[in-house]
RNA sequence: GGGCCGUUAGCUCAGUCGGUAGAGCAGUUGGCUUUUAACCACCUGGUCGUGCGUCUGGAGUCGCACACGGCCCA
């Protein structure tokens, strides 16, 4: 036995407790009766669809339909005579008790406990307080849960628990069960937003022989049949706009990237992007289908253009604020020297003026986006495109025409956070292996997150892309913003945590 | 990586100046049985995160280290 399955077994028994045993009694009397987890009970509709089809009519219409109906689901309150069960997206209140059930009933009825999974027969009325009920006639217990469930009241506040025990969280917070219900209809209205503009949906590897699409460091596995290291992808990017050259004009993948850096409430080593390409098409395009998409996701998700997010509200019905890094930087920042934004030594002293650190390897492009970065992006509330930004950091965007040290580049900020970066791609393939080589000498002076020279994406590009934009956001900030949440661990069903037990 | 805060019953939380470990909910037993955090009575429930230490007659409480988490900063 492995170090951490002594642990878990020493935590199982630790974890024991007379609750448990209790429960466990009951299940071991239960086993001798009968088939202990049966799997033959049919429910004859959901709560949700009960209460859609009967909560208006009042007490004596439904009493005159005698409705007879079977529900399944699990208890989570016990209350004088009444049982609550919850089922998928709602709850239903049964009639039920020593009294009202068949003899043969009462002992089972007894050693029922909160967390147990039932199933009922019986007909609809409504009580004197007007809540639609169940008078059960009969019912049968489908589950035994062993594990008692959180305060009925406070639910479970822990959320340290609520992270690692997710499915606890999810059976006695709705705000939980609300969030990740949410995060469904923002993805299933992501595609459909894309499937509607003719974007085809595809999947590009998630292990890689060359991790490339971003700056970032990635995880390290082995494939051990071919004896080969292999990379968890940083982004699809590369990949997707090899299908751009292959001719699909139109594409967009809603999957994982993973990236090797540290936990916060804003990062997790994985999390979900969506990257969309469309051939014939400028940043400037990119940027009014990105207002159209959030417009949309709002009224569909929420019904309403009017988003709360943390003590703010933004209003995605009106178009975003449009700014260069240049000009956030002398709005926010209070410069209105040109001058300061011509050479390095002038960003090293603007940066010495607002005291952002930086390293004096690095070129004007990055110092200058360490300024945007610790001094205009922590203010950015209101959603804001941030374009021209400097080639140096932005090793596959198309170069301005105008200007040659900016590109056709812009990312959204949405409350301080970056939720979407796009550009108009760069598609001339002698500029883009000139890029992969500047890349490669960085990370030869040790920029670990730097990329890696991939020579058959060159190839292809050889072949001819056609002109195009492409885009990427962030779906779990996006889901944060749309949920009102503040950590992204709110939106992950299972984000990653430390395990409780160390290993060696 | 740094700072601050948290970790006590199954859950949510009190615990004063260092003085026998507390409450509500959950659970047990009985009552009640159209309630809305149902109610009434009784009972039960503890490795105070882990380890070391300190003054002492006495550490949940004071100190140090570690673990996990949260917030802020880099």
């Amino acid at each position: 036995m492995s170090k951490d399955q002594i642990d878990s077994v020493n935590a199982d028994a630790q974890d024991e407790n007379k609750l448990i045993a209790a429960r466990r009694e009951k299940l071991d009397a239960i086993r001798e009766r009968r088939v202990a987890f049966p799997n033959d009970f049919t429910p004859s509709a959901s709560s949700e669809k009960l209460i859609a089809q009967h909560d208006a009519k009042d007490k004596a219409t439904l009493e005159g339909e005698s409705v007879q109906v079977s529900v399944a689901g699990r208890i989570v309150r016990m209350r004088g005579p009444f049982t609550v069960i919850q089922d998928g997206a709602a709850q239903m209140q049964l009639y039920m008790n020593n009294k009202s059930l068949p003899e043969d009933l009462v002992e089972e009825f007894k050693a029922l406990d909160l967390g147990d999974i039932i199933g009922v027969e019986g007909e609809l009325f409504k009580t004197g307080k007007d809540e639609l009920t169940v008078r059960v006639a009969t019912f049968r217990l489908l589950t035994k849960s062993l594990r008692p469930l959180p305060d009925k009241f406070k639910g479970l506040t822990d959320t340290e628990m609520r992270y690692r025990q997710r499915y606890v969280d999810l059976i006695v917070n709705e705000e939980s069960r609300r969030i990740f219900s949410i995060r469904s209809k923002i993805v299933r209205c992501i595609r459909d937003y894309f499937e509607a503009h003719q974007f085809m949906e595809v999947e590009t590897p998630m292990m890689q022989v060359i991790p490339g699409g971003a700056t970032a460091r990635p995880f390290v596995t082995h494939h051990n049949a071919l004896d080969q290291d292999m990379y968890l992808r940083v982004a699809p990017e590369l990949y997707l706009k090899r299908l751009v050259v292959g001719g699909f004009d139109r594409v967009f993948e809603l999957n994982r990237n993973f990236r090797n850096e540290g936990l916060s409430t804003r990062h997790n080593p994985e999390f979900t992007m969506l990257e969309f390409y469309q051939a014939y098409a400028r940043y400037t395009d990119l940027i009014d289908l990105t207002e159209d998409l959030f417009k949309t996701i709002a009224e569909t998700v929420l019904g309403t253009t009017k988003v709360a997010y943390q003590g703010s509200e933004y209003d995605f019905s009106k178009p975003f604020a449009r700014l260069s890094v240049v000009d956030a930087i002398k709005k926010y920042c209070d410069v209105d020297d040109d001058a300061a934004f011509e050479t390095k030594e002038s960003l090293m002293a603007l940066a010495d003026r607002f005291g952002v650190h930086y390293d004096e390897a690095w070129g004007k492009g990055k110092i200058l986006m360490e300024i945007f970065e610790e001094k205009v992006e922590a203010e950015l509330d209101q959603p804001t495109f941030i374009t021209e930004y400097p080639i140096e950091v932005s090793p596959l965007a198309r170069r301005n025409e105008k200007n040659p040290e900016i590109t056709d580049r812009f990312e959204l900020i949405i409350g301080r956070r970056e939720l979407a970066n796009g550009f108009s791609e760069l598609n001339d393939a002698e500029d883009q292996a000139e890029r992969f080589r500047a890349q490669v000498a960085q990370k030869d002076s040790g920029d670990n997150e730097a990329m890696h020279y991939d020579e058959d994406y060159i190839r292809a590009l050889e072949y001819g892309m056609p002109p195009t934009a492409g885009e990427g956001i962030g779906i779990d900030r996006l889901v944060m913003l749309f949920t009102d949440s503040a950590s992204i661990k709110d939106v992950l069903l299972f984000p990653h945590m430390r395990p409780l037990y160390g290993h060696d």
